[in-house]
DNA sequence: TTAGCTGCAAAGCCTTTGCAATTTA
DNA sequence: TAAATTGCAAAGGCTTTGCAGCTAA
């Protein structure tokens, strides 16, 4: 789907995880197992509904509560290997953020499709702004509003929101 | 406060509002008036709930409901008056879309404040990526994250969120 | 007269949180 | 045993919406 390398990490998601949940005190628990698994088992944007969902589907009665989802998400974010890129039908939209490389997003308007890309000269110029402006830059987050090819194309049937359901 | 030269517009924003508002059959009233009057008063950034405050002030009895001001900013921005910029405490941000030349932000982590910054490298790179891609762009929204000069300064004191209100 | 508008209150929605029961080191 | 964790239900907080009354062409 992507065009995008992955990564070399040292450790897996679960590892790293279970990491920076040991330098807090925390526990590694079934249900916390369970999140960092489905989250990584596909490297597909999501909200926090749509988790929901998988984790449901997948682990039938021994399912994850929506509290919980919530509450490893916000720790998977802190440790570093999440982080929110966009905001969809107002909820936060996911990605990750381990073992994968820096990239942005085009946004399609007419599917909501996100198409990933590389830009190393992005990086090069915002670093040069920022030390114009005397600001440390410790991120970015990049969103590019269009139209995808496959949008642009009239033949092709649109899908409303609801038919989508 | 910024350093960026505003735009020569054929007509003001008042008037742009009342042809769009024409268009769509719709009238120029008095709260929305009122609203547009306030929201171009000044050029920095905003949510809806510190408009409200300001037209609750500066209009006396003679206030503009929270709904209306919801439903005028949504106009607004259908008329490419406004955009949102940002989210900022679970709230979203508006900043003008007219008499105003494009550009982005860097957003003080500590501090919260957003630098403008124009970059025009920056368009012509988006366009060539996303030609790459077979995309068709129509905007972009770019927010860097780091630290400000002056939150980097550790004898300033820095105020808490509670501290400002 | 009729379509558009406003303000209020209520509803919607995503997300967070208090709390009692449960688990685990 | 003590601290951490979970799930539920309720609360929070921003934004939207139904509706009755009002306004203006």
């Amino acid at each position: 789907m992507s065009e995008l390398k992955s990564v070399n990490v040292a450790v897996s998601p679960l590892e790293k995880f279970r990491e920076y949940l040991a330098t807090k005190g925390q526990r590694l628990t079934p249900e916390r197992k369970a999140i960092v698994e489905e989250v990584f088992s596909e490297h597909e944007h999501f909200d926090a509904e749509q988790l929901v969902q998988r984790l449901t589907q997948n682990r039938g009665n021994r399912r994850v509560s929506r509290s919980t989802v919530y509450r490893t998400l916000t720790a998977m974010e802190e440790a570093g290997m999440l982080r929110k890129v966009a905001r969809q039908d107002d909820r936060d939209v996911y990605e990750h953020d381990y073992g994968y490389p820096r990239h942005d997003h085009l946004i399609c308007r007419e599917t909501g499709k996100l198409i990933e890309f590389q830009c190393p000269e992005l990086e090069s110029i915002l670093a040069k702004v920022a030390a114009e402006h005397g600001f440390l830059m410790e991120g970015h987050r990049l969103e590019v509003y269009g139209r995808s090819a496959e949008a642009c194309r009239p033949r092709v049937r649109k899908h409303s929101k609801l038919e989508r359901i």
